[in-house]
DNA sequence: TTTGTTGCAAACCTTTTGCAGTCAT
DNA sequence: ATGACTGCAAAAGGTTTGCAACAAA
């Protein structure tokens, strides 16, 4: 198996996730790291981006409309989308890692984990629906 | 709006999907309601699956891989994902409806309902890897 | 006749990949 | 020197869409 090497380009990716909620995509991820370095390629962002699910430093979302998320925060919680202005956001609510063993009793097979996605309205777009 | 219209298409499109528990792809479906209508476009298909999604005749299931699945059950219920074989399946357990009040407490705002997709092994898996 | 639907093809968007050159070790 | 990493560009999915012909109402 590859031995990781240092890049910069891959710290600056990690960095720019470090710093933001905003759960970005790609491309997201991309337009801004290129302030840092004009010079990179949105493939290079990709393989970064997998690269670092892969090992577990960050987390990939997938959503159903438009490309995947990534979030730099990686113990496991839920995300809320708002069904209104289309973002995703954290919530802060223990998993419910019980649901495995609840889920297993009606599964032939086993059940190693879960993901779950809300769907709802944030505070922000509530405001402006009643304005 | 526009009123619906008949067409064979979208009934057999509605039939297979009916009449399986694979939660096939739009490309699955393609192939198989091509036997009944060999000129069927997947444009076609794309468009009888999305109209029938989004008038809540059919379910769309968004997975992490492969493209989108769609389901003829339309009441709520959560989806096994094999990580071995990567088939779809359902899951015979009510819906824990309770937890979206659970989420709102955690949330700034307003949480409509959820989706949940459970990873594991299915029996058949299991079978093949200890052989 | 009106209007939704279809087949076809082109376009779109997100993501992956092959390659030659570069950089970290 | 070795092998990982990069930029670039092309390609590969999966999905949508414009259009003229067609079919249901």
């Amino acid at each position: 198996m590859a031995t990781l090497k240092y890049s910069r380009q891959r710290e600056a990716i990690k960095e720019f996730l470090a710093g933001t909620k905003e759960h970005p995509t790609a491309d997201t991820v991309y337009m801004h790291v290129r302030e840092e370095f004009p010079r990179i390629s949105l493939g290079t962002v990709y393989r970064n981006l997998n690269l670092l699910a892969d090992i577990g430093e960050i987390t990939k979302i997938t959503t159903p409309d438009g490309g995947d998320r990534f979030d730099a925060v990686t113990n496991p919680h839920y995300h809320v989308i708002c069904t209104s202005c289309g973002r995703v956001i954290d919530l802060e609510m223990e998993p419910l890692d019980s649901i495995d063993k609840l889920a297993e009793k009606c599964f032939d097979g086993y059940i190693d984990h879960h993901t779950a996605l809300f769907y709802g309205t944030c505070r922000d777009c509530m405001k402006k629906n009643t304005k």
